[in-house]
DNA sequence: GCATCGTCCATTTTT
DNA sequence: TGGACGATGC
């Protein structure tokens, strides 16, 4: 007896929507229906009848998965998505800040900086405290700030130990102080912010545990700890967390995800119910063996392992280029051949592990006319006029906003210089108060240009009150002389275009009745920053970093630079984690394509300014030989990396000639102890030393009379 | 206030 | 190599 919703799940995926009301933690392997798992658990939950709408909440990272999950819910059953919590941890955060503001401690028009603002923020915060750029760079305090209140600390939790960490603690410290006095809070504000007003207020606490009776959470492998200690509040002793992630995709360390949580979750809540889905409707039979050949080296896994009723498909292609050069040159004929027999563009895509390898790539596949989209641009709320329209948006909800008055006081120009903005900081900082409240009582020369800005802004908000969306953008483009000065200014035309499709966002965007529609039209600017850029579903190619891949998939996939010291990258090589990582990146990556896949390297490559010669990714030898297709001339099956590579082509050189013992730069060797390697550099000519780069043991100096190489 | 020059740096990134 | 940012000069 099976309930309509889950009669054609398979039966794992069946069970997890099923599950009692109780803790669960489901294992989701890439390519193996998680959304599908999650948005019919909740469908069935409400069909059921055992919760209404308003007693689950439904969590994820990115807005773009939220919306995903709303629209399937919606169609599944007929539901008002207004009422539903569900969106991302920054969004809810914000939704409950926004309805408990007094007792979050926070103005009801309170901003929300992103991460440039943020930034911007802590400079002024620096330059307060006199604090030296170069001891103290602004990112690395930035990253100090949100590294502690992503543990939930604050700067008073804080420890510091010498005279360094005592300053970075004060500038956390002062960075506070002016945040409060500003109104403003920042993307892990949000978070712990809301983490405090739950643990803090009984009342609050209460009420929202027992309103949520089912918690349910995407990607939970990318939970960091504080968004994991908000859950377990949230849940309090009744409410089911059924957690969906899959730790073999945890790709996102770095910027603080716990992989340890799903771990913990289970020890935590002694988590009865763990499902594994493991049956993947994506990829072909080899893509998929090798994926699981990779993954299979990490030591740290949950454990988990992809079979498919599909066919074994096509091999995985190889191609080995002399140089980056020759390497895009293949990519770019090769997704030619396949756009020419019947590929759609966007079905194929090129992934690179860093931003800085699209160059190469984006210039081949424009000399050959094919048409390409490279993801992770500026997006539509980061345009710097739109941060500016916004900016007067804020000073309207909020004038204690610094950063938005710092912003636009003199943009466009209106005769107030450095020297009186400075005169008004100083004036805020000697008073205590925010630059608003200064600006308000200057006097002295620049008097009238800073009170003709105050008039401005206060007639702004005056004209605000009680007026439309669309017509308050209106009216700030005109009285600011925003628009006006994009349209003379030469080349402003797009700059226009992106201020009357603010216009149009504005039109388009709706808010619930009872919401200030100024603050929530802001706070959907700061948290969704809007999708890349129009076009994402021309036809076009897709560029993109794998990280920027996960949760994608195509047809086709060109994996490219596989060699190390790129992939894995060579700031991850020295840890063991650094390298599970990176070769979750890779799983994340062969689980990209459904039908084929090419894994591309080559020999050199520009880095840097310099040509640097490369070895094959260590990640190329995990997978089995069997599943492997060479498309250049042969290689030998055991190792293909620079030892057994054709010796046709030769490697460009740099500006060094061939020295006399002919071991020049890109000369394949084998040492009897180090075995195979490629020569990098060398020095002293016949009686002098090479730089040898082992497959095995890294890059050695040695010296040519007594090493002994064998050139291959 | 803006343009130009020099210096420094160089995974991955959503909210 | 090239971009981003800060200092310098008009």
């Amino acid at each position: 007896m099976s309930h309509p919703l889950t009669e054609k799940l398979n039966p794992e995926q069946a069970a997890a929507v099923e599950l009692p009301a109780e803790h669960a933690l489901i294992l989701a392997g890439a390519g193996s229906g998680k959304t599908r798992v999650l948005t019919t658990r909740i469908a069935w939950l409400l069909s059921t009848g055992q919760i209404t709408p308003s007693g689950l909440m439904a969590v994820t990272f990115t807005n773009k998965s939220a919306k995903e999950m709303l629209s399937r819910i919606t169609s599944m059953l007929p539901l008002n998505p207004r009422g539903l919590w569900v969106g991302t941890f920054h969004g809810l955060c914000n939704r409950m800040l926004r309805l408990h503001h007094r007792d979050a401690g926070l103005p009801e028009a309170f901003a929300i900086l992103d991460t440039q603002e943020q930034l911007a923020a802590i400079k002024r915060v620096l330059k307060l405290l006199s604090l030296d750029d170069d001891k103290y760079p602004p990112r690395t305090v930035q990253q100090y700030i949100n590294g502690h209140k992503e543990n939930g600390r604050r700067a008073g939790d804080v420890d510091a130990w010498d005279d360094y960490s005592r300053h970075l603690r004060i500038a956390y410290q002062e960075y506070e102080k002016q945040c409060n006095r500003e109104g403003v809070a920042d993307f892990s504000e949000l978070l712990l912010r809301c983490y405090e007003l739950l643990s803090h207020n009984a009342a609050i606490r209460a009420h929202y545990q027992q309103r949520f009776a089912h918690i349910l959470v995407d990607e939970f492998q990318d939970t960091n700890r504080l968004q994991y200690a908000w859950l377990r509040l949230l849940a309090g002793e009744q409410g089911a967390i059924f957690a969906v992630g899959d730790d073999d995709q945890s790709i996102y360390a770095f910027r603080g995800a716990n992989v340890g949580n799903m771990q913990d979750f289970q020890r935590d809540y002694a988590v009865k119910h763990v499902i594994r889905l493991e049956q993947n409707y994506r990829s072909h039979g080899n893509i998929l063996d090798a994926a699981n050949a990779v993954i299979a080296n990490n030591k740290q896994r949950l454990g988990k392992q992809l079979w498919t009723d599909a066919s074994t498909g096509e091999p995985i292609r190889v191609f080995e280029g002399a140089s980056d050069f020759e390497e895009s040159q293949f990519i770019v004929e090769e997704a030619q051949t396949l756009i020419r027999e019947g590929m759609p563009p966007s079905d194929v895509a090129i992934l690179y592990r860093s931003n800085a390898q699209s160059r190469i790539i984006e210039h081949a596949l424009f000399s050959a006319g094919v048409p390409y989209r490279v993801y992770g641009g500026l997006r539509f709320f980061e345009r710097q006029e739109i941060k500016h329209a916004l900016a007067y948006l804020r000073l309207i909800a909020n004038p204690s906003d610094d950063n938005a008055l710092l912003r636009v006081i003199n943009f466009p120009t209106r005769g107030i210089g450095a020297r009186s903005v400075e005169g008004v900081q100083e004036k805020a900082r000697l008073e205590g108060s925010t630059l608003w409240q200064a600006a308000c009582g200057v006097g002295g020369r620049s008097a009238a240009s800073i009170g003709k800005f105050v008039h401005m802004i206060e007639a702004m908000r005056n004209q605000a009150d009680g007026l439309p969306m669309t017509e308050i953008v209106d009216m700030m483009l005109d009285l600011s002389g925003l628009l006006e000065h994009y349209k003379n200014e030469k080349d402003g035309e797009e700059r226009v275009a992106n201020l009357e499709e603010l216009i149009n966002a504005a039109a388009t965007f709706s808010v619930e009745e009872d919401q200030n529609p100024l603050i929530a039209f802001l706070s959907h600017a700061s948290l969704e920053a809007g999708d890349h850029q129009a076009g994402a579903h021309e036809e076009a190619l897709q560029l993109m970093t794998v990280h920027a891949a996960k949760g994608l998939e195509f047809k086709a996939v060109f994996l490219s630079g596989l060699e190390e010291g790129l992939f894995p990258h060579d700031n991850s090589a020295n840890d063991p984690q650094g390298i599970e990582e990176e070769r979750r990146l890779m799983y994340v990556a062969i689980t990209r394509a459904r039908e084929r896949l090419y894994l591309t390297l080559a020999q050199s490559r520009m880095l840097h300014g310099q040509t640097r010669y490369g070895v094959a990714s260590r990640f190329m030898d995990e997978i089995p030989q069997s599943l492997l297709k060479f498309l250049n001339r042969g290689y030998a099956p055991s190792s293909y990396s620079a030892g057994t590579a054709y010796n046709a082509a030769p490697a460009p050189k740099l500006n060094k000639s061939t020295p006399e013992h002919g071991l020049g730069i890109g000369t394949k060797v084998e040492h009897h102890k180090f075995g195979r390697g490629i020569v990098t550099d060398h020095e002293g000519g016949a009686t002098g030393n090479v730089q040898v780069n082992f497959e095995q043991h890294g890059s050695k100096w040695l010296a040519v009379a007594y090493a002994k190489l064998t050139v291959l």
